[in-house]
DNA sequence: AACGAACAGTTCCGAAATGAACAGTTTAAT
DNA sequence: ATTAAACTGTTCATTTCGGAACTGTTCGTT
């Protein structure tokens, strides 16, 4: 029983450490993005986007888990700031393709070097980390994230 | 200049790994928050009281970083609903004293329990973990968050 | 073919979250 | 002792977000 006890405190202890990350990242996006404009739904879509160039709305819905209707609107913000196009995919008129336009390219850029963004912050945090450190977190995360991912699937077969 | 590339990219890696977790935990939490009858401010309040079962709500206000607005009509939703305690702080009439009541207690023990939510899930993501992996990873989320609150100071400062 | 079911995306409306103005309290300086 | 400045929390108006219903498209079945 003292040893489920234990178990418990070990995973509420990591639980925290990732809320505390995110709410301190948090911040420093969310000040990033009004700085440049956009709304945070915007913002998820536009770094989505980042290395991609392109790719199709839906696939954007299933990467960010935006709400299709949050992500209608943002997009139609995107499009009707130049950021990004949109336009039908080839023999298939019910998907659309959003790509980024130059403008949209040269936004995300910016934002990569804003200073005092995440981006910048991260890149520092990274110079901090061993090269082994580095290693491990990443793969504990992708580890996290797998088994996350799965527990959703599982969930979802569920009903 | 290749170097630099490299930086970045490893960075940005990092960035989205946590971001990835973050989408994916929310997930689990919001069907908690939902299934409980809680907002989602409301829940990071009582999982902020959870450990303490007392604070004042100028401290959780730092510490969940919520809007005082925000803050302000969850905690009455709370105590609306008999979960949480509001009192004058002795001595001080400016700041309020918030408790943890019964109810809210034994709220915060069913959703800690409760079957497939983030803290279940959590549990098994720990125990799957070896020690070391555990260690490691939390050390370098403490250090990553002492980064990030270190920026933040410093940003304010500039302003 | 024709129909129904699943799907991608949009629209619209109600609910939730936030910023700004506010009221009351404490602290410090004159 | 008085006043101004900083602070804690509340209220209200506004904005943002998300769920449900809808339109048009594709696919599978008969």
């Amino acid at each position: 029983m003292i040893q489920q006890d234990e178990k418990f405190l070990k995973s509420a202890q990591l639980l925290r450490s990732f809320s505390g990350i995110h709410r301190n990242m948090l911040r420093f996006v969310q000040k990033t993005a009004a700085d440049h404009g956009l709304s945070m739904p915007q913002y998820t879509i536009l770094m989505t986007l980042a290395r991609t160039t392109e790719m199709t709305q839906k696939k954007i819905g299933k990467k960010t888990m935006l709400p299709k209707s949050t992500l209608s609107q943002a997009v139609d913000g995107l499009v009707r700031d130049g950021l990004i196009n949109r336009e039908q995919v080839e023999g298939n008129r019910r998907e659309t393709l959003l790509s980024l336009s130059p403008l949209g390219a040269e936004l995300i850029e910016k934002i990569h070097q804003h200073e005092g963004g995440v981006h910048q912050v991260f890149q520092e945090i990274t110079e901090s980390l061993s090269e082994e450190q580095y290693e491990k977190l990443l793969e504990a995360h992708q580890h996290i994230n797998e088994k996350l991912t799965n527990k959703q699937q599982e969930e979802r077969h569920k009903c």
